[in-house]
DNA sequence: GTCTATATCGGGATAGAC
DNA sequence: GTCTATCCCGATATAGAC
């Protein structure tokens, strides 16, 4: 077996198993069953457990975020100046990732679902890396948002963008999951029937509403944080029609 | 040391271990340490590691999906037979879950992030007991959401349902969460504020034109696939409008 | 009910032969 | 590069004294 050939069934054997039952319960002893390798073998390659599940992490966000920018890049082309739709942007991040999650070839639904839980998972070593891989398509993304939406307040922006990736974790997530709440009558084989489903909801929560914010003090300066309340409901009903 | 003492000591100090590092990687070793209490406790008090983890749930869920029946109840007597509306009926399901996370003798946010995790985990083991606590709530919740939207196909309601839930466990998850998205610039410490940001977002996402599903065959029986699409078209004018 | 001590197991990592 | 054998640790669970 070539050395190319043992990583990479590591890799995608430890993936399976890491989705399957988390980080702790997949040992290297099951890992390397599944992969048909020798235990030494993932010392061997990737120096520790933490670094296998650092590189199995990294080896598909650097395709995904790569293909988001990809695609941010054709619509922004596209596009010759003027600001991007929120759908358009939408699209970029959340259906590139459903289309990755629908792809057996690339993880398939099992990386993504596991990238959803490490993603509230507040241990320090997968946060960290999870934080660089993502940094540079997500500041992308935050600033094509802002640029969409002026007149919604930047720090509501960032908020409905973090619900937005709860609700598309819970997605892929898919049926599993959802039986908890209702044992029938959901069926989840349909992926383009999710990625519609899931687009709507997602533009739905973003161009809602603004919130009518309790009055409170500013964070860094002391400005009047009347007038902060008054401005988001200005801006509130301007949201609401404006967008699609 | 009391009984009950020693009992609700373990359970607080699990809890904590459970939301700050997961299952597996709290042992018993360290919760017991926590608790101030010896080690063979667990073993006696609960019988083993896993009824502990069940028990941990089964004590919050238990008052939590009692609150969430009683506001609904509540509203429900108000409206004195009209359908609620689709917030009030939010209101109680999220809300009351938000209050919890905010209320600290009631596990504050730590719990609540644990159970959203727990939610995606594929488990067998807490898949069967989180449906086994969440299906009397969840099914009253369910016909209040059916009776209020009667014109929104019922599994679209469900799997919308589902993404809120989604970013209801991201919204719990925090700020913590959130920088890995960014940074910087966001706070969480105002419970209020985030309430706020979370009802209009599921407002928006539960309210958003239905999405416009390609044809396919049903599920059970044969009927024509084509009128499916057509139907959702409809509604979603009509859902867009009427809705508060 | 609570303790100490221990049985038993499975984990990650590594040394050293091939 | 890959293997076997093993070290060492920490896990759950339990036996038996108090």
């Amino acid at each position: 077996m070539s050395e190319a050939d043992t990583r990479l069934r590591i890799l995608d054997a430890a993936e399976a198993l890491f989705v399957d039952s988390g980080f702790e319960s997949a040992s290297l002893r099951l890992i390397t069953a599944k992969a048909g390798v020798n235990l030494a073998a993932v010392n061997y390659h990737f120096g520790s457990k933490d670094a296998l599940i650092h590189e199995v992490f990294r080896r598909r966000l650097s395709w995904l975020n790569d293909q988001r920018l990809r695609e941010l890049d054709r619509l922004e082309t596209e596009a010759t100046g003027k600001p991007l739709k929120p759908s358009q942007i939408l699209q970029a991040f959340f259906g590139v990732a459903l289309k990755m999650a629908a792809d057996q070839d690339n993880g398939g639904s099992g990386f993504m679902r596991l990238l959803g839980r490490t993603y509230t998972q507040p241990s320090e070593f997968t946060r960290r890396f999870l934080a660089e891989e993502y940094a540079a398509a997500v500041g992308r993304f935050k600033e094509a948002l802002f640029l969409a939406l002026p007149e919604v307040p930047r720090e509501e922006i960032l908020w409905r963008f973090h619900f937005m990736l709860g609700a598309m974790s819970y997605a892929i997530s898919g049926a599993d999951a959802l039986n908890i709440v209702d044992k029938d009558s959901v069926d989840d084989s349909n992926t383009e029937a999710l990625y519609e489903r899931l687009m709507s909801f997602l533009l739905g929560g973003l161009r809602a509403p603004l919130p009518n914010l309790p009055a409170q003090a500013e964070k860094v300066t002391g400005r009047k944080s009347v007038r902060k309340t008054d401005r988001n409901n200005l801006a509130a009903e301007s949201v609401a029609v404006q967008l699609t």
